[in-house]
RNA sequence: GCCCCCAUCGUCUAGCGGCCUAGGACACUGGCCUUUCAAGCCAGAAGCAGGGGUUCGAAUCCCCUUGGGGGCGCCA
């Protein structure tokens, strides 16, 4: 039996999407489950639009997805270049164009020069007088007569009429290869076994079939699967808001949390919704995929990110949000790891991403939190505040007992002198220690801010009265 | 216009002829907890697109309609 080979293909056109990452993230599940290969190549024939950038961006993202390749442009291989551009130099795609040129199967086209659109010629002589002369010069496909069929995973049998499919070009006239070929010139030498994609590339799987037919080629396993929409049902795209990898890691989606709702999006592991992939990795059936558009649910995505974020060991989550703080290039907490683990500890029951765990832990970490205006209207201008705090200084600098109890019995004695309804003596002490009027727990906030902190920031509550 | 794919709560899904008066999850509503709340727990509302068949029996099989999506580029 042999080896079960993979690839994602990309383009280089555009940061990674969340459509793409979900169908590389099919891809190199399948790979990693089958204990084969898995591939990355770049589709980068489109010299206008591809850039180097966008072939960092998305490496980058992927990488981050934690989806890893045996073979790529960035870690070689034995089927290289990966780059198809690369290949265009090697000359790859122009030698089997010319053996299907001379079996009949393709044929140069010879364009009007000012209507470029417009075919002067067709034939299956290499028409030297006009390439010197510089005419456009292209390669098509010539479509046989009959029908073509393949067998798709999720489809099933599919059969197409040739006649209802048009000859296209196989060679611009740059001499890059289109698509349609390139694709196909790839996946055989590339020893691809298993082509899954989306469902937009199902109409043109029979012109693909067509060339591999021609070249007396085995077609690799097609499997298309269904497109991501967006709210309204139409393709997800930038009308839909930020669609790409990068936007998700940037609102602090975890990596896991991401590839969960991916693989959640069309893919039913049983019962159990939150998983990790890696612990997944054997149930994944092809098959099983929902054959439907998937409509892509952010909140949802929150709520599986929430559920990681409440699950994973402590430490593992603090790591995370470091290494998510340098990633946005916010502001470093800096503090002992002690400190920040029971921080994060506390914070993380209450949030679903890295950005609203930022936020919750701000006044955790950092001495200029800013009062929320509520908070300053409601109660830091009530008439009691300024004996509440007063108090509540007196008795938490006399406080020696910092856990959380010592902290309530505070807070509780501070209440029952009934300057004000325990309600707002609570979330004046709240807002006054955090500038915030939701925390954790009263009680667990001082506890661990601590009786330096604590007296401190009463004071200056105090002294901002009135303001 | 031609070709192709798809159709269970608002959304993601379970269901592959009887276990379905259709199960779960997000969101939503209500309640509990309670010092706040975006967390947690409990409860509720919400669906087989429509019409024909096949069958003792249809969400499940077939046909039509409708609806949605894709492709038909010297884009990928």
């Amino acid at each position: 039996m042999s080896e079960v080979r993979l690839r994602f293909a990309p383009s280089p056109t555009g940061h990674l999407h969340v459509g793409g990452a979900r169908t590389a993230l099919f891809n190199w599940l399948y790979a990693r489950k089958m204990g084969g290969k898995f591939i990355l190549r770049i589709e980068d024939t489109d010299l206008q639009r591809s850039t180097k950038e966008s072939e960092k961006a998305i490496i980058e993202s992927l990488r981050w997805c934690g989806i890893d390749w045996d073979e790529g442009p960035d870690v070689g291989g034995s089927y290289g270049p990966y780059r198809q551009s690369e290949r265009v130099l090697k000359g790859i795609y122009d030698h089997y164009a010319r053996i299907l040129i001379e079996k009949q199967m393709a044929y140069y086209t010879v364009y009007d020069k000012t209507d470029r659109k417009k075919p002067i010629l067709n034939t299956y002589e290499y028409p030297e007088e006009y390439a010197q002369q510089g005419y456009d010069i292209t390669v098509s496909f010539k479509v046989p007569e009959g029908i073509t069929r393949f067998y798709d995973l999720l489809k099933g049998d599919m059969e197409f009429q040739n006649s209802t499919i048009e000859d296209f070009v196989m060679i611009k006239s740059d001499g890059f290869p289109t698509y349609n070929y390139a694709v196909v010139i790839d996946d055989y030498l590339m020893r691809i076994t298993h082509v899954f994609r989306g469902e937009d590339h199902l109409s043109n799987t029979p012109k693909q079939i067509m060339v591999y037919n021609a070249l007396g080629w085995n077609t690799p396993q097609f499997m298309h699967i269904p497109l991501i929409l967006g709210f309204d049902r139409t393709p997800l795209s930038k009308r839909h808001g930020a669609t790409s990898v990068e936007h998700f890691r940037g609102i602090g989606i975890l990596s896991r949390g991401l590839m969960n709702y991916l693989a959640l999006l069309g893919w039913s592991v049983g019962e159990e919704e939150i998983f990790n992939l890696r612990e997944k990795l054997g149930n994944f059936e092809p098959g099983g995929i929902s054959n439907k558009g998937v409509v892509f649910d952010p909140e949802k995505l929150e709520w599986v990110n929430g559920k990681h974020m409440r699950m994973m060991e402590i430490d593992e989550l603090w790591k995370e949000f470091v290494g998510w703080v340098q990633f946005t290039g916010k502001k470093m907490p800096e503090c002992d790891e002690g400190y920040a683990v029971k921080v994060i500890g506390v914070c993380r029951e209450k949030v679903n991403t890295l950005s609203q765990l930022y936020d919750l832990s701000y006044p955790f970490f950092f001495d200029d939190y800013v009062f929320e205006d509520k908070f300053v209207s409601e109660y830091l201008n009530a008439p009691y505040a300024g004996e509440v705090l007063k108090k509540a200084i007196e008795f938490f600098t006399q406080l020696s007992d910092w856990s959380i109890e010592g902290t309530e019995k505070v807070c509780r004695a501070i209440a029952d002198m009934k300057i004000a309804s325990k309600n707002k003596v609570f979330q004046l002490l709240r807002g006054s220690v955090t500038g915030k009027l939701v925390t954790p727990g009263l009680f667990e906030t001082l506890s661990i801010l601590g009786k330096d902190r604590v007296v401190r920031r009463l004071e200056r509550s105090i002294a901002s009265m009135g303001c």
